[in-house]
DNA sequence: GATGAATGAGGCTTCATTCAT
DNA sequence: TATGAATGAAGCCTCATTCAT
């Protein structure tokens, strides 16, 4: 494997583990074998490497929740693909989904970022906003449908700091369809859904 | 006021700003008036500080939230209140939140804080599982269907970091409701609705 | 008892165990239940007190070890008397013995110390040198003569804390016996004993 | 030279001239021609080098003293011969002896270091044991025969801090016998002398 | 290219001393 | 007179970054 991924690999769980702060250069390169001055070989600082796994982590997460997705559909099928993958990435990609919450509170978190994260999630609020405009789905701003009901993926993910369960196939499959209630104009209509 | 709580305060502010590392002692006491060495008047180190900032943080929240809501009926009226108490925290108490979302992806974050942030929360947790035993709720973890509910009140302040949007009355409504359908059996019946 | 004399023993004890950074002027002022501030009634400064514990120590070690001594007569009974005052130094003023000691190798020790302390031994440099003009004692500098003889008390202090031992009176009679032996000019002889 | 070794011996002279506080890690490094950093590349710690310099102080100074000494033989020559050894001790080491005797006094003196200690002077104690066992010292603990003896070589020493006085060979001879004479069951006789 | 020793600014904390009450 | 809050200099230590080898 690529030296520059090991680093960020084990950056991104150092840095989920102790911090931004609590994890030093010198730490990092230990841990990815190599010697303090060679990270600078592959980042022209720390806070770069940062910023590239922020980056990085966001365009791995939209792969990861627009696979196999048809964002052009605006139905419960798309939807539910998304949260299976939202759950898959809980479940196989955690570090990504917590550093992503990490950058995204920390003061690294720039006016750049924000629209740059913006633009990555643009076929997403495409998606919502064309359900509003079909009248499939609540009249609010696109960004709030997708906090009442696809954000909450990370909000499952938060909960398992608190409390232990499983995510099992059904559980998912639960909470993809009750999420997806909360957001349609007539709850528990077929509407939207593959007949 | 009291220069505790004014270094309170004022700390609160410049974590969310930048960071836990990024805001120094020295820093601290000196947009709280004081000189470095009072800090340790107040506080017996950073630390400490910032567990309390999390502990008081914690505690102001479910205040917050609780205010005025009768958890022992389960119904949408008493869900209605914790809503737009939520939202009231995202507009007047907007640091608070933020801290405890930074806290709580910190390493700071400990097993005792968490198990003393669950109990905080039991009684939303009980007031979740009376709804799955009478069968107004889906039965999944009471946790869950936290994060599917009530939780987005985070979602939405998230979000706020990266859309403008105004929270009026009508929109607070309308969530209010959104996210209650996401919880129940059988969305969009009146049930637990106040008739 | 006085509250400065307090004062004192509350901090030889603290130095004694702690060293002279190991205790703040705040810990001695509560140890000795009063207000920080009001250690400066007392003392001008940390320092003063230090200065004025080993003047008071070693005026207090010199009036033990001469106590009911005729240092005018040069003999073994003179002598002995002082051993035994010696370790009754040891054993029921310890502190201040060790609070000599700690202080005459700590940068305070200072010249002016230093010829202080020479002339408050003169009488005991007098007792060696008579001796030593009598041809009762070995014919070297009476510094000397002390450390081979009445200074080995400190050293069997100093023993103590490697090893465990009680100082019973017979021990302190057979010690005292030998210490004499070593600066006599005829060692085992009677001279200077009384008879 | 070795660095460490540098800041060793810079550390040793500074501390005891200005004691342990008196001396900052900057100040060391400083005098080391290092910058402040560097130090913690040798030493973990201040604290740590402190006890390391008693380590290498003591072994020093065992070295120094049981040079050329056939311990196992109970002698007078084995006995003068360490009381030189120990007078060379004070005049070309003299830094190794007052570090030991400072660290000894000061709060970094542990039980570990104690027991340490105790059995690097192990062979002493048992050179002493022997010549009770054979009649020829005095009875008692073996650490007072030592506190009689040869611990007088520190006393010469903190003598110096008081008065002037040269350390000629006839002197050392006058004081290695007299110390032995302290010792002795039968003082004056030649028993242990080699005949 | 890789190494890791070296740098020194900056952070947390302590503490002798002052002073308003 | 007594108090104890306040001060700020100074100490220990970390760490991002540089650079000679």
């Amino acid at each position: 494997m690529d030296k520059r991924t090991g680093l960020m690999q084990v950056a991104m769980r150092l840095f989920i583990e102790q911090g931004f702060h609590g994890c030093s250069v010198q730490e990092m390169a230990r841990h990815a074998g190599m010697a303090t001055g060679s990270f600078y070989r592959y980042f022209s600082s720390k806070e770069e490497l940062i910023r590239q796994l922020y980056r990085n982590s966001m365009q791995h997460i939209c792969d990861i929740v627009f696979q196999h997705v048809d964002l052009e559909r605006t139905c419960f099928a798309s939807y539910r693909q998304m949260w299976f993958n939202g759950c898959q990435g809980i479940q196989n990609h955690a570090d990504v989904m917590l550093f992503k919450d990490l950058y995204e509170r920390s003061p690294f978190f720039s006016a750049e970022d924000r629209a740059w994260t913006r633009q990555k999630w643009q076929p997403l609020d495409d998606f919502f906003q064309r359900g509003i405009d079909q009248g499939l789905f609540r009249d609010m701003p696109a960004c709030l449908l997708g906090a009442l009901s696809l954000a909450t993926v990370q909000c499952v993910q938060h909960e398992h700091k608190f409390y232990d369960f499983e995510l099992t196939d059904s559980l998912k499959e639960h909470m993809a369809e009750a999420s997806w209630q909360a957001i349609l104009v007539s709850p528990s209509s077929l509407s939207g859904r593959e007949q």
